[in-house]
DNA sequence: CAAAAAATATGACATTTATCAGCTTTTTTA
DNA sequence: TAAAAAAGCTGATAAATGTCATATTTTTTG
């Protein structure tokens, strides 16, 4: 197994705040895991108890509206930590991750965890302050679903995994492959219809397909319209 | 000046985790406010550098959509606290705060309220629990905006208020004076949108108007509604 | 590799929602 | 209190989006 204090992936999030010593410690009880594409990490109504450190790979993490349709909440990559409300909540998960590719990861239990955030106050800190980013971006999401539309919240997600996904690299395509109807489950629309605006994207050349690849040719044009120009 | 720690509303928020001592030492530099309803507390990047405790009244929180339409992200009323964010951050204000009707407020500096999110360890963890609770929630609002139907969210919206705002008592109306352009704000739709469905909600007695007062009639029924049947 | 299953794509159409115009009622202001 | 302004309401219509059907392509499976 490796050793929390040699994982690089640690200084990414607020585990990088810890003490050698703790890591040492929290090393000693985490798990590590192997997740394969499709796989569920954790569903709605599970006891998570503990934190997810992402070490490779991407996993959506949804909910269930009650219509029936699955939302994508975010999308968590490596260096992300998944499940840190557990830490301060007894009750069980509201939503679920699901792999989106091949993934590593591992499990460091909650007592553990607990433990450092009352004593260790940089680390506390440090969660406080991605929970706030956290809730700053789901205000940000809350009113571009309220207020944009669909064509506009496309373009504002294709712009949005080009940051987290893209390569300087014009000619390389994103770094993540959604099927479309991922695509659709995060801007909250129909397949078909977000399969019908990223083909009205292709034909304006802001973009090109290729199976699951997409290539970010227009990133201006693209802010433009989700800026609702 | 009244002192906070004697002072009832701290027991509605992570202050009242605040030792006596902590208590007077903030009560020494906090400043209290009357606001009048239509008022704003603070705009969108403004430095907020402090905590606002609520002591009376309620206040929308809005984000402008590059649209050019404000989205009430949310509603903070008696007892709540708004700003803990800044606490955290540097960054200016992504909110801005308006008056919904007549307000007292107190002001805590920023610097004050950190050095205690350092050492009691108690309020650091209510603080990151109230931050779990709204990331929770606004992951709800979210899947709701993306999900739901605009007659959804309004079923949802009057449930949601009646909790909140509403009395045992079936023959009062919500405690909260809301225009129907702000109703539109909340829910996400147009001001003309919002007002006929809550006339269709009217004729189909779940609901009763009379002027700016709302009576929930049918909670039951609204539940159906909102959850798409 | 062939068959089956799943994903992608597109058209036709229905439904939802926004926009604009005009009117009435309520609230504010002088 | 009268006039002006704002808020509320309703109808007509346009635009956006969802749904259903079906064809095609890609992926999976035996």
């Amino acid at each position: 197994m490796n050793k929390c204090e040699q994982c690089i992936v640690r200084k990414l999030n607020s585990l990088g705040e810890l003490t050698k010593d703790e890591l040492v410690r929290i090393s000693g009880c985490k798990s590590s895991d192997f997740v394969k594409k499709g796989e569920i990490l954790f569903e709605e109504g599970d006891h998570i108890n503990g934190v997810f450190c992402i070490k490779d790979g991407v996993c959506k993490v949804t909910k269930m509206s009650s219509n029936g349709r699955e939302q994508i909440v975010k999308l968590v990559k490596k260096g992300d930590l998944l499940g840190e409300r557990s830490l301060v909540s007894e009750e069980v998960s509201n939503l679920k991750a699901t792999a989106i590719n091949d993934m590593e990861i591992c499990f460091i239990p909650k007592e553990e965890i607990v433990r450092d955030l009352k004593s260790n106050t940089n680390f506390t800190m440090s969660i406080l302050k991605e929970m706030a980013v956290s809730l700053k971006e789901a205000d940000n999401v809350i009113v571009d679903m309220a207020q944009k539309t669909v064509k506009q919240r496309l373009a504002e997600t294709l712009l949005h995994l080009n940051k987290t996904y893209g390569s300087e690299d014009l000619d390389k395509p994103l770094d993540i492959q959604l099927s479309r109807e991922d695509i659709a489950s995060i801007i909250g629309t129909a397949t078909e219809s977000a399969i019908r605006l990223l083909s009205a994207f292709k034909k304006e050349k802001l973009i090109h397909l290729k199976g699951k690849e997409i290539y970010i040719l227009n990133p201006k044009k693209l802010q433009h319209i989700a800026e609702g120009f």
